[in-house]
DNA sequence: TCTGGGGTCCTAGGACCC
DNA sequence: TCTGGGGTCCTAGGACCC
């Protein structure tokens, strides 16, 4: 199994079409405005020196790097150089499974692995100018950590031999899949380390976390896990936006007005696949996050776009006969996903301020 | 210096049915 | 007048990841 990761991707795509960044600290995040809110998506390496990482504040960004060069985030652009990375690793013919714009696993059956490895991450610097790491390893879990060990611009190798070495020592967060709340209820039960987790009794764990999720966090700290790639397209389950407030709303109107906006711009994104839900997000201040959402009704369910049925739903008595073979007009979808949105905001408490609003839809045709 | 936006998956608890 | 046990489905929230 090789786990592929793009080094610093976002901020290299920049410095591709910008060679005067090439050597600075740049800052990928928001709208490209430190002073606003939002927070760091990547920082090049150069700003990592800084103390700048993923996840910071951007105010707090400007501060420890008054100079470094802060840039709006371009879904777009990144899209296209992600595609071209996954098709030059499709390339090899070997089944690759892609994990987001980043990163994707690949396998390969060779007797040189770290060699095969080499060339991929040769094969992705010719067709975009982009380093990468590859982790190799017996399963995805070992893959994924040792990209990490490569990084950057290197290859690593995990083995169910070298697993307790390397990690046995380190914090069960090491591991993919495991973050801070889960390392600090380990923690309570006294496992502080990947080889103690490794040594819980699965029993023990299924008690405080579920018969599931015990167990299978045990499997983690052994560095078991899925070898499979799963080259099929990915398929979304849901799709959504979500905007955080410069400044909090303070009257519900405005936020009745903000979510009927969201749903319209959700529905037109939304054009070929039925949807079962709506949900509306609200982050009141200081940071409290509430979600409730509302079916949409089975007969409402086909946008626009959607292929015709091969069987057609009765039609509603009384309904007239739409003649329609792609589902309802554009405006007429709108106003359903809004109408849902409206409903489910209809179950908040209004009270306190508004930080953020999101409407999401959640697709009825999701695969399993 | 308050803490983005895009998602996925799992779990707990209530509703409901037999 | 009080109250079992199993099962499924739906909903909200938590945890995690990039």
């Amino acid at each position: 199994m090789l786990h592929v990761d793009l080094d610093q991707f976002i901020a290299a795509v920049e410095v591709l079409r910008r060679p005067e960044l090439r050597g600075k600290p740049v800052v990928l995040g928001g709208d490209g405005d430190p002073a606003k809110r939002g927070v760091v998506s990547t920082a090049s390496y150069e700003a990592r020196e800084f103390g700048v990482h993923s996840g910071l504040p951007l105010r707090t960004a400007a501060k420890r790097c008054p100079d470094c060069v802060f840039l709006r985030v371009d879904a777009e652009t990144y899209d296209a150089h992600s595609a071209l990375v996954m098709a030059t690793l499709r390339e090899t013919g070997c089944p690759v499974e892609v994990l987001g714009w980043d990163e994707a696993f690949v396998g390969v059956e060779t007797g040189d692995p770290e060699g095969f490895a080499r060339g991929l991450a040769a094969d992705v610097k010719a067709a975009t100018g982009l380093d990468c790491s590859v982790g190799i390893g017996e399963n995805k879990l070992q893959a994924k950590i040792a990209t990490g060990l490569g990084k950057p611009a290197g290859v690593a190798r995990l083995t169910g031999a070298t697993w307790f070495p390397v990690l046995g020592g380190r914090p069960p967060d090491a591991i993919w899949g495991i973050g801070a709340k889960t390392t600090a209820r380990l923690a309570a039960l006294g496992i502080t380390t990947v080889r103690q987790l490794a040594d819980a009794d699965p029993r023990r764990l299924a008690g405080e976390f579920g018969p599931t999720t015990g167990p299978w966090l045990v499997l983690l700290g052994n560095g078991m896990g899925e070898s499979a790639v799963d080259p099929t397209p990915y398929v979304p389950r849901s799709h959504g936006r979500e905007v955080t407030f410069q400044r909090n709303l303070a009257d519900w109107p405005e936020v009745t007005a903000q979510i009927r906006r969201l749903a319209r711009q959700v529905a037109g994104e939304v054009t070929d696949r039925p949807v079962a839900r709506v949900v509306v997000k609200v982050r009141f201040a200081p940071f409290i996050t509430v979600t409730h959402g509302t079916p949409v009704p089975a007969a409402q369910q086909r946008p626009p776009g959607a292929p015709r049925p091969a069987v057609e739903p009765l039609p509603l008595a009384g309904a007239a006969a739409s003649g329609s073979a792609t589902g309802p007009a554009p405006e007429q979808w709108a106003a359903t996903i809004e109408q849902a949105a409206q409903a489910a905001l209809e179950k908040f408490t209004p009270g306190r301020p508004v930080r953020l609003l999101g409407v999401r839809v959640e697709f009825a045709d999701r695969p399993e």
